[in-house]
DNA sequence: AGCACGCCGACT
DNA sequence: GTCGGCGTGCTC
């Protein structure tokens, strides 16, 4: 038995602690309950071990085993460890966001009387009274009630007590200080509750002499195929006892299996076909790709570069088929915003109860429930958002990312890991096929298939023969010139949405900015109305009384970035002056201005104030197919992956405002944008038209955006991004200095600046220290550096000897984040 | 990240 | 004199 194991917890250290094993023994990848600085955490147990300790450790026992298996598979903690060292992670973390679980350890704080309390209690009302309290009579009363309720000496959760006295959770920390209570914390395991002990009836036993109740249990047990649980064993009316004695006697064996889950109800399998048509001819072709994969078995990675409306999901599904034909699971991948209603009513029409679904809006209980059934190998079709990239899923036989440009793979908090690479690294380790789709790839996936890392597959035609729309841009400059007014919509957008609306048809427009006005400014002094907490400039939320925004009344600039929320001041906040103007339009300005222009049209906004739930977007969604909608205004959340058959125009409205930020991504996610949402258009019976409005026409990512020419915008942009030593010919990290404190903030960059002057790093260009383009967020000051490497390792060890560097040198680690592979540089 | 410990101002 | 603010340091 070993004395020791080695435990990660979800703490921003980059170590593991060492914990003694007394009573049960945790195997690998179980999570285990421990004492750490006062507290109780949850962890994972990587090692046992009987290492001498290094000197000045000692070591604590765990307090409680939680899993008897391990409920990390040796696959997901090589995938976790992985992921630890690319994105220089504390593994802990890493794997508390792999687990689901988490919500099921809930930390609560339990209360017991003190020996103060006691006396208080039993030497009545002047010991009370005499120390003279701020407290309301009720709530001396409240007080007694709970010391009362505590004579016994029994525990009590903070619930319960608020349930029997009506004490409010500042009366119980009061007490607490006056030390009448204590408060202790405990990781109150609900999964415990969750494992079931079932009873298992020990194969080809002889059987020994037995009274009447062995014999009707050992019957009982041989009845239902020898495995009951012991629950039901004690209904029977047969004492605890007797199966004691029979597990002493080896007839039985208890094993611990997770309590069976309430089952969400059923799904029709197979009543209506995924796909309404068959499969075109180029459809076909990337089948057989990914058939061949899929057959041959091993690592292959493919991209498959698909144009908007060529059929991706389809083809998704008959490769999953195939894959479930062999008796293996399928694992889908889909932005955040990707799993529609469509896309889960078409899952469970094709796989029915095959199908997990794993999304951010589950709650904690239906998440675990999911995460049981597939752990259990139920689910052999799992279709999620970015962390369902660790679902346990028995024999995977096939990953796909839908949409892998997207950004919303990548997690913006620690552990800051890219959900497609990830999918990658896992096919790689359990050699499979992996499959990454896109109609406009991300260039580090695209510079992948030109190395031949992966192979490309592409199709290059619409389902049913659909053209591509036409794409027509708007000069905005020349609008202005011959309008002599810049308006929000130029001519031919209106009259062509006149047109659209006059044939039945529909149209959508996309203004790729919340709110009314995104800017507030003072025309005397032309300052910006700025967050209080973030160098940000506010937007201003119109609100209206058939307004459907989420905007409180009253208070109607908006930080976008911390949710501060202000009125808007009569006058400039900093010189007085009363002439404020607002600039920028947003959706909500959109859809008011169209509403003007269009008094007969049936206008809806869709961004993340009029969609704040999937049952939002599905309700907007279902007026528009239903043609209660027939012009739609909203945000980037428009251009996403849906399939209105009845558009046949979309608008594009400063689209191109992204063009000139500071960012090396901005011509790809303009491209990115543009073709997603030019996509919308023409996906029904009728062709499509796209209009761009735009104040640079000639700019490569419009230009190639417009012609459908993604080849021909990566070739471009490639050469930019060589010349440039950016991704995907160079590695980066972004790494965030922040603190409340400028001064520290500063001082802080300043250290590491002058460190990574000092060792003249080989082959890294550092770029830094500088204000992070939003220098300041709820109130913390932030620095940035980027760091670009020709290689991945020398990247890693940089980072590490900087952390090192700043723990010696007293910068705590939180006020550091290092981003691998950043996709924001904000 | 929490949490305990410890050292200084406000109120009884 | 106590309470309670949050700076500091540590966690097997």
């Amino acid at each position: 038995m070993p004395a020791f194991c080695d435990v990660a917890l979800p703490v921003p250290l980059d170590q593991n602690f060492t914990y003694a094993i007394d009573g049960v023994v945790p195997v690998v990848g179980a999570r285990v309950l421990v004492p750490f600085s006062g507290q109780r955490l949850m962890g994972v147990v990587i090692r046992l071990h009987d290492d001498p300790l290094p000197e000045g450790v000692q070591t604590k026992p765990v307090q409680q085993v939680l899993d008897s298996t391990a409920i990390l598979t040796d696959e997901l903690m090589r995938l976790a460890a992985w992921i630890a060292q690319y994105y220089v992670a504390p593994l802990g973390e890493v794997l508390r966001g792999m687990l689901p679980l988490a919500a099921e350890v809930k930390r609560n704080f339990v209360y017991r009387i003190a020996e103060p309390g006691r006396k208080v209690l039993y030497q009545g009302a002047e010991k009370g009274s005499s120390r003279r309290s701020r407290l309301s009579p009720e709530d001396q009363n409240r007080e007694y009630a709970v010391l009362n309720y505590l004579e016994d000496g029994t525990t009590a959760k903070a619930s319960a007590l608020r349930a029997a006295t009506q004490a409010n959770k500042a009366l119980l920390d009061g007490m607490v200080k006056k030390k009448w209570l204590i408060r202790e914390a405990v990781a109150e395991e609900r999964d415990a509750r969750r494992l079931e002990r079932v009873a298992v009836l020990a194969p080809e036993t002889r059987l020994p002499k037995l009274n009447a109740n062995q014999t009707t249990l050992l019957a009982e047990l041989a009845a239902v195929g020898g495995r009951m649980k012991v629950a039901d064993i004690r209904s029977l009316g047969i004492p605890d006892s007797t199966l004691g004695t029979l597990v002493k006697r080896g007839l039985v064996t208890i094993e611990e299996v997770p309590e069976d889950f309430f089952r969400s109800s059923t799904h029709p399998v197979g009543k209506k076909h995924a796909h309404e048509h068959p499969l075109n001819e180029s459809q076909l072709e990337a089948l057989s790709s990914i058939v061949i994969s899929i057959n041959q078995k091993g690592f292959r990675p493919h991209l498959l570069f698909g144009i908007t409306g060529s059929g991706k999901t389809a083809v998704y599904f008959a490769a999953m088929q195939r894959v479930l034909d062999q008796g293996h699971a399928s694992l889908l991948l889909v932005p955040e915003i990707g799993l529609t209603p469509a896309m889960s009513g078409q899952m469970y029409a094709a796989f029915g109860d095959a199908v997990a679904l794993l999304h951010s809006q589950l709650t904690p209980d239906e998440r675990a429930e999911q995460w049981h059934r597939i752990r259990r190998g139920e689910a052999r079709i799992v279709v999620g958002t970015r962390s369902a990239v660790f679902a346990p899923i028995v024999d995977l036989g096939l990953i796909i990312v839908d949409e892998e440009h997207d950004s919303s793979y990548k997690q913006e908090e620690t552990p800051r890991y890219h959900g497609r690479d990830v999918a990658v690294m896992r096919a790689k380790f359990l050699e499979i096929p992996v499959v990454l789709g896109s109609a406009t790839p991300s260039l580090e996936s695209w510079s992948n298939a030109e190395k031949g890392r992966y192979s490309l597959i592409e199709m290059r035609q619409r389902v049913a023969n659909r053209p591509i729309p036409a794409v027509e841009l708007v000069d905005m400059r020349t609008e202005f010139q011959q309008t002599g007014q810049e308006n929000l919509f130029s001519r031919q957008l209106l009259l062509e949405t006149q047109a659209t609306l006059d044939r039945g048809e529909q149209a959508i427009i996309l203004l790729n900015r919340r709110g009314y006005s995104f800017v507030v400014m003072c025309r005397s002094c032309g300052d910006k109305i700025q967050c209080e907490n973030c160098a940000i400039s506010m937007t201003f939320h119109k609100h209206l009384n058939n307004d459907t925004s989420i905007a409180e009344p009253g208070e109607r600039l908006q930080c976008h970035y911390c949710g501060f929320r202000r009125n808007v001041p009569k006058t400039c906040p900093t010189c007085q002056s009363e002439h404020l103007y607002y600039l920028g339009a947003g959706s909500q300005q959109g859809e008011e201005r169209l509403q003007e222009l269009f008094p007969n049209a049936r206008i809806g906004r869709m961004d993340r104030d009029t969609v704040r739930g999937r049952m939002d977007m599905e309700r907007l969604l279902a007026r528009l197919h239903a043609g209660e909608i027939n012009l739609l205004v909203g945000t980037q959340m428009i251009a996403k992956g849906h399939d209105i058959h009845g558009v046949t125009l979309v608008g594009v409205v400063g689209a191109d405002f992204a063009l000139g930020l500071p960012d090396f991504r901005a011509a790809e996610r303009t491209f990115q944008l543009l073709t997603q949402v030019s996509g919308r258009a023409g996906r029904g019976d009728l062709p499509g038209k796209v209009l761009v409005q735009t104040y640079h026409p000639d700019h490569y990512a419009i230009q190639f955006a417009a012609n459908h020419d993604y080849p021909g915008f990566v070739a471009k942009e490639l050469q930019y991004r060589r010349w440039m030593h950016y991704p995907p010919f160079a590695v980066l990290a972004n790494i965030i200095i922040q603190s409340p404190k400028l001064e520290e903030a500063t001082a802080w960059s300043a250290t590491l600046g002058k460190w990574f002057e000092r060792t003249r790093l080989d082959k890294i260009r550092v770029l830094g220290p500088a204000a992070a383009p939003i220098s300041r967020i709820k109130r913390i000051y932030r620095f940035h550096f980027v760091l670009k490497a020709e290689q991945r390792n020398t990247l890693s060890r940089t980072l590490r000897a900087m952390l090192a560097y700043a723990d010696t040198h007293e910068i705590p680690r939180r006020s550091l984040i290092v981003d691998v592979d950043a996709v924001h540089l904000m």
